[in-house]
DNA sequence: CCGCGGCATTGAAAGCTTTCAGCCACGCGA
DNA sequence: TCGCGTGGCTGAAAGCTTTCAATGCCGCGG
């Protein structure tokens, strides 16, 4: 029955209400320090009977500047993005600012739907976890004044800040674990190499064995799963388990492929880390419960979105020239009971 | 070394730079068919040159359609809202929209600030996931003329739509194939009774007994766990354990609660589902890859998100009166090892 | 009594787009 | 030849805010 408003009352209807010019209203909002105290409570109790809300995108279009960042991830069902999420939301909020998320799902035209949408929608910046890494038109939005910021990428292009995580590092870490306990016959199953981030784990794993004087080639076995389902994992194994001489310990891309694994494992009668040892990588909140729970490779995600988030805001503040940041953060090591 | 555009390109220097008026640059972008094919042609070309970007605050301003679409919900690193998130998105890139999506991580203030912030920000429409059930806040919003739709919790109000799922069921779901499996001492490991949520599935739980015949306070032991945390649920557990007469099945407020219980049977050499059974709830990626893979009941997030955000447009493009929809998805028990 | 500094307020301009009434020129029918 | 319709284009107004030069007023010092 309350016939709905239709349309908002400004500045303006408050204005008239009170008795004062817009202006004035626009100082009780912006500068109350300027407005006589009985005139700000008078505007004030005005605008809360009138049920007064800014126009954020008035207000935006004239300050140009933004209170939107925008980020572009590649999946939002997967927790790694889930908690970086957290982590820029966090950041942002400190700086009053919200955050339009866009999952691209890995799809090339979607990114670059979603990234024309935020250019439009005038975001203060964006986060982008690149399908590929073509940074050209990411370059050509940054030289449109929009600061850009790559996730979980190393910037191929000075121009361009990025937040990464040394994934090198974190494939040998779980390498040498393994060496370091007498694993001699190790399957990696790995992800995409064209995927740099599974490339440079795979490069790690390399550099751990040739670290304790082992030949990668004679004990480091490289499977590459299409996709990080956890069905063709199953397959692989039953015929690596056949080999005559079976790996010992098996490095997974991620925990979801380490939980098959295990899974399958078990299936067979095989014990874990008795006779296979298992490493994941990502430290799901799951890897801590499982009933052999997981040692795995734990990437500080909420860091890694929060210092996106940091990076992006100076930029955007022009307190920082943009460009020149790579910021590399250190996956860990977290050894529990499967290897 | 290349001095930064400072100021975008706007409607106006195309304009110039074409040699015609602004409106023609308009219809160009809005109504092509009314601009002679050379002119236009010769304006798209000036626009590709100039890297012009529309400017999507002024267009949304004059137009008074935002292209954005807001979201509060819980906690954004939670599976469940993770893939109500997926739904909404999906459903609303098919109107060309952008999901801004904010977690209030539990807190009220929190949540109002976003409230706040969304409508100043000017968003085609809000879907909530309130913290508390206080309506009043949200039919406000709603009178100002911005739709607002309810996620996973039944609107308690004529005027504002929801979208939720029947949990009274998922609880008559775990609790009656427990009992058909000949249960009789039922442990379920609740959450805080004042979340609608776990009240209605502990009612559901009960109903399952009541048709079978079976009194619920002989047969049901409802223990509350403060928060969803695992370790709360193992002294509870270890204490039940040692009664006289230990329950034959556990029923979880949500997988990761069970996959702890179960982590902690097995320690103390209880199997499962031999010596007692498990329900979890949720269905989360890993129920099903588990040693003992997990009986839970599954919740179609993805469907509960579409739909949400499917009425919101609707409301929003005023195909709808405000209101009054109250859309109930079943959940869906998924039997697997554990019970 | 005059002049001036400072406070409180005002109202127009600007920010960028879309919309729309209006204008021009051209061609066709009478 | 005139009148009219129409396709193509124009430019001002509107949408809501913030900013800022300008105004008015008061009191104080000279």
């Amino acid at each position: 029955m309350p016939a709905p408003v239709r349309r908002r009352n400004g500045i303006r209807e408050v204005a008239a209400a009170a008795g004062v010019a817009v202006g004035t209203v626009s100082n009780v909002l912006n500068s109350p320090g300027l407005v006589a105290d009985e005139t700000r409570e008078r505007v004030e109790r005005v605008m809360q009977e009138l049920g007064f809300v800014r126009n954020g995108l008035a207000r935006q279009l004239r300050e140009g500047r933004a209170s939107t960042v925008g980020a572009v991830i590649l999946d939002i069902a997967n927790p790694f993005f889930t908690e970086a999420a957290r982590g820029i939301e966090d950041r942002l909020a400190e700086a009053e600012c919200m955050l339009i998320l866009c999952s691209s799902d890995q799809r090339p035209e979607r990114e670059t739907r979603y990234l024309q949408m935020l250019e439009e929608h005038g975001v203060r910046g964006m986060l982008v976890t690149p399908v590929q890494v073509d940074v050209e038109p990411l370059l050509a939005i940054q030289r449109r004044g929009v600061p850009v910021v790559l996730m979980d990428c190393p910037s191929p292009a000075e121009e361009i800040c990025s937040v990464s995580i040394d994934d090198e590092l974190g494939g040998e870490l779980a390498a040498s674990h393994l060496v370091g306990r007498g694993h001699r016959r190790i399957l990696f199953l790995n992800g995409p190499l064209r995927t740099p981030q599974c490339a440079a784990r795979s490069r790690g794993a390399q550099r751990a064995l040739r670290r304790a004087g082992l030949e990668p080639s004679q004990h480091l076995f490289e499977v590459v799963l299409p996709r990080a389902g956890t069905d063709q994992a199953e397959s692989t194994l039953d015929q690596v388990l056949t080999l005559p001489a079976p790996p010992t310990a098996i490095m997974c891309v991620s925990d979801l492929v380490a939980l098959g694994v295990m899974r399958l494992l078990r299936r067979r009668g095989i014990r874990v880390p008795d006779d296979i040892a298992v490493v994941g990588y990502d430290d799901v909140p799951f890897a801590a419960e499982l009933a052999t729970s997981l040692t795995t490779v734990r990437q500080p995600m909420y860091d890694l979105g929060r210092a996106a988030a940091g990076l992006l805001l100076a930029e955007s503040d022009h307190r920082t020239p943009p460009g020149g940041r790579r910021q590399v953060y250190r996956p860990e090591l977290i050894v529990r009971e499967s290897a």
